[in-house]
Formats: C-alpha cells, structure tokens, sequence
DNA sequence: GAATATTCATAGGTCAGGCCTATCATAATG
DNA sequence: CATTATGATAGGCCTGACCTATGAATATTC
C-alpha cells in the first residue's frame, strides 16, 4: 500500500469518474485504473464498483475510505507542522545555565532572543552543570550556558564571555589596606564557598589552591546571594563572578570590592550544545546574540 | 512520502539504531539511512540527529512520529477490515423485496440465509419495484427479490420461482361452480386491486387485458391482507400469489380459491442485482438458498 | 438501429527510485 | 593505538509507477 494509493482512491471516491480523478490528480487515466486494481488486489477486497456510468464505492471501499481519509489527515498534519517547523528559527528553544549565571544574565538574554527570534519560544532551565550536561545529551535540552568545558567530545562549545572575577570582604576588613590584590593574599580561613557540586566553588577552590594547601573555610552555602549577604555582615570573604557587579548585586553599604591581578582569575562563559544538534544555524545565531549582551 | 518511510522512521525511533532498526523492518542499513534522509529531504526538517551512539528523535520528529503513528494505525486498521472483508460470505448484506412477496418470504429466507451464512449481517428493506430498483442502481442495496424483469441493462436477475396466480372469491359466488377456471370467466367490474404503484396490480391488470378491456372496478387498496378480508366480506373477488396460500394466508371460512388454466396466469419471482456487483459469488450463492426455500 | 461518444481496462515501453553489496569516515572502547 | 561499532556514500540492479496507444463495452444521438 502506498499514500498514493490512497489519495488515488479518495479521489476516485469524489469524482465517481476514473478521469477526471486522473485529471484532479495530474496522471492519466490508465495510471489510476492500474494503481487501484493493485490497492484492491493488495488488500482482497473490490473498494469501487465500476459501472459505465459511475464508478461507486462499496460498502467496504467507504469503509476503507474513511480510514484512508484518517492516515491523509495524518500525513497532510505531518507536512503542515514540518512546514512550520522548517524555519530554524522557530519552534521551541529550550535552554538552561548554572545558578551562579542565570540571575545576571537570563533576564537579560531571554530579552534580546526574544527581540531577535520572535517566532521562537523560549523555555528556560536552571540547573548546575552536571544536570544540564544530562539534559543536553539525552536531548531534554538545546543548549546551555555553563563556565566549564565540555567533559565529553559529544559536547562542544561557543566562547561567549571571560569573565573575571571579584574579591568580596566586608569594609575594615585587612584587604581594603591592599592595592594590588592577588590570590596569594587571600586569607582561605576566612573564604566562605558554594556548596559541593556548584562548578563556581570548584574553580574558586582551583584557583586558591594555585598558590596554597591551607584548609578553606567550611561554611559553604547554596546561592551567592546568601554568600553576599554573610560578608556584608562581616562572616568572612569570597569571590564572586563579575557580573554579579555590573547587575548592582554588589553594591551593598559595608561591602568592599576588588578584582584579582591573577591572570587566571576569570571563568570562561560559553554556550554549550550537542555536537550531533541539528541546529548549529540557530546555535550560532543565538551565540551571537548572548555574546552581544555579554560584551 | 510513503507509508514505508513512516515505517522506517518509526523502527529508527524505537530501536535508537539504524542497524537494528534496518534488521527490524528486514531490509538493508543503507536502505534506512537513504530513505530516512530523503524523507527529511523531503519534509526540509531534521527528525533524527544521529549519534554514534544513539538515533534519538528530535523535537520535531517526536511530533512526525507520533502523526506517523496515527496514519500507520489507519493503514493498519485498512488491513484489518478488508482482511475480514476478503471473505465473499461475510459482511452486510442488504436486500429488499416487494410487499407481495416479503410477508410469505422473507422470514424462511431469513432463517435460511442465517443458517447458511453465519457471518452474513442482513439487512431486510420492504419497498415497492421502483424505490427497490433506485435503491440497487445507487447501491444502497446489493439485491432484491422482485417480479419484474429488469428494465435497465445495468441489472440482472437470477430466476428463484414461477409463481403461479390464484382467483379468490366469496364462498357462494358464481365462480365456485366452475371446474376449469380461465381468466375470460372472471367477472372484472368486481375485481380489487392493489392501488397504483404495485407491480401485482400491473400483472393483474395485464392478465385481464389480454381477454377484456372491461373496467375494472375502482377499488384499490394497499395491502393483500386488506384485499382477502374484502373478498371474505362478499366485496369482490381478486387475484393472488399462490404463496399466499402456502403461507396459509388464504385459510379463511367464506373464501373460494381456484387456480387459472391460462399458462401466463404466473409471475417470476427473481433475485434482482447490479450486474457489475463485486459480489457476484455471494449472490449466486443467496440465490441459491432463495431457491432451494421456494421450490 | 447504426453511428458516435464515453468510459474503464489492457499492452508495451520508459524511467525514477528503492534496494542491495561493498566500502568509507568517524567515534567509542579497551 | 588498534579494534569495534555505527551511520553515510557509491554504484548497480530491478521493481513498479507512469505514459501513450489501443481495445471492449456501454450510452447516447440522429
């Protein structure tokens, strides 16, 4: 059986006339007549009673036909959505990014995609970087924003933003005194870090252990907001990513700010994808797009 | 597109694999490959992105796949009724008859046909010559039981019975006196008839004409039952099918019958059908039980 | 009722396209 | 780094869908 077929047939159906249901179907006569005995053969059964006057349907061919109707239903639904959906830059986009990003930049990127992309629709995730390297291999996922490279070579990666970052400590605190801050003078007793399984933690830790073994601080909490709001009360230091500062999330009374000479001190930004993604076109148009708001 | 490539599309989908998805549908890797792509080709969408580790759908292709399962499950369902339909002895069966044969008729023929053909669905439809005829020329009925000959090329007939005509009178009427009894000795001006429209009172009517062009008298009713209670009630005489009286119809106190000598003083009955039925084995077959009830 | 028209079926030939085997490129695995 | 697994590509074969030309049977018309 064929959808031809069943189109040849619905036609037929209509028409009551082998030609001009020939014509209405740009073939000729004898194609028609030939492709349905083969439908009728195929499935045993006589679906149209041929008379000189009219060709009708049996009681089983409208049978048949109304179920034929049913699967073109389907198929013409099939190339109504695929018709839609071949433009790239519309359907779903789903995408996610670490907690220690998406306060800063989400609002502010869902604005410009949604600017640049209107028939696109936006769904957004937030989650930590192991979760949403999950979600992009099985496919629950589009993209992500994440600071860490890919781990395996399923994945790849757009640059988007070398973000630097910031040395926090409450005013009167001994660091204030310092004008060239490195890693080095840092006070790792006093460092208060994002719990276990925050990528933002780990490179913290990475980077003071560049220059030192002493024991880090245990208090470790769960969103840099909190993280802020124990320095502004004297608990401790840390460090905090740079656009934490240029969303205001810093500029608190009683909060000091200073950046690491350090030239590792940064965390690369990037927008991760499967490397297999059909949508490398859209990918890279939205790269842009988060790069622009980044930069 | 074709039913194969949903197919195809399909056992990709379920098995993550383009091997096992080939080995599924029995055909070749390459095959699922290339036809896979020209499907896509053809819809301008990616429905798969294909990893050397897993085929996984694609947001768009879960959509087409879960259409292609609705159209799949109509194809299906197309085999599946015309499977049971390939069987000629199966399915609806719709046939009719004329009021003067369907009350001695059609509850044997129903029982009949019943037992002979367990898996036939009957379908009983009473109505004069020409509704019946209109009905099988536009195939709202595959046959009828009439006593006329086609007048249209386009339908035929299988002769069931020769039914012989019977003259009721009123016990004491002249007529009871006869022996030989021929249509010249029926007096016509106390003749009932079925009202127009019934090809009874035609045959009547064309009997007594080939002897008399007397009137006839002008009653006329509709029903044969309401024509032997009038001739019980001393109002006439008429003419009836011999079926009647085998049905018992005429064992009646007051009522004479007598059968004519004249050798046209019969009807046909017949099994009346299109000619281009597809059916033709079922109906040689009905026709056969018909007869084998009637004679 | 013979001639003409209509309609579906058949025949033969052409060509696209689905399928195969063989092979390649790339990625996962040990 | 060698091996295995997987999907893509190439080339050739062959089925089958399509066309034109024609036939057979029925309808229509004069």
């Amino acid at each position: 059986m064929n959808i031809r077929d069943l189109i040849y047939l619905r036609a037929i159906a209509r028409h009551g006339h082998f030609g001009k249901a020939a014509e209405s179907c740009n073939v000729s006569q004898p194609t028609l007549s030939v492709q349905l005995q083969k439908l009728e053969a195929d499935l045993g059964v006589t679906l149209i009673e041929r008379t000189k006057r009219s060709a009708m349907l049996t009681p089983i061919g409208d049978r048949v036909l109304g179920l034929a109707d049913d699967a073109l239903g389907a198929v013409d639904a099939i190339r109504s959505i695929t018709a839609e959906a071949s433009d790239p830059f519309s359907g779903q986009f789903r995408f996610g990014s670490i907690p220690t990003i998406s306060p800063f930049l989400v609002p502010d990127v869902l604005r410009a995609l949604g600017g640049s992309f209107p028939r696109l629709q936006l769904v957004f995730r937030e989650n930590i970087t192991e979760r949403l390297t999950e979600d992009l291999l099985n496919g629950d996922l589009d993209a992500a924003i994440l600071a860490t490279q890919p781990e395996t070579p399923r994945l790849m990666a757009i640059p988007l933003y070398d973000e630097p970052l910031l040395v926090i400590y409450p005013i009167g605190h001994d660091l204030g005194a310092l004008d060239h801050l490195d890693v080095s003078d840092l006070p790792l007793d006093q460092m208060i870090l994002l719990s276990e399984g925050h990528c933002f933690r780990d490179q913290a830790v990475d980077l003071c252990r560049l220059k030192s073994r002493t024991t880090l601080a245990e208090t470790s909490v769960t969103s840099l907001e909190t993280i802020i709001s124990l320095v502004v009360a004297g608990q401790g230091i840390s460090i905090v990513p740079a656009l934490a500062q240029s969303s205001g999330w810093l500029d608190r009374p009683n909060l000091g700010v200073k950046s690491l000479q350090n030239a590792n001190a940064t965390r690369q930004l990037n927008l991760t994808f499967r490397k297999t993604s059909p949508r490398r076109a859209l990918l890279k148009a939205v790269a842009e797009q988060m790069h622009a708001v980044l930069n």
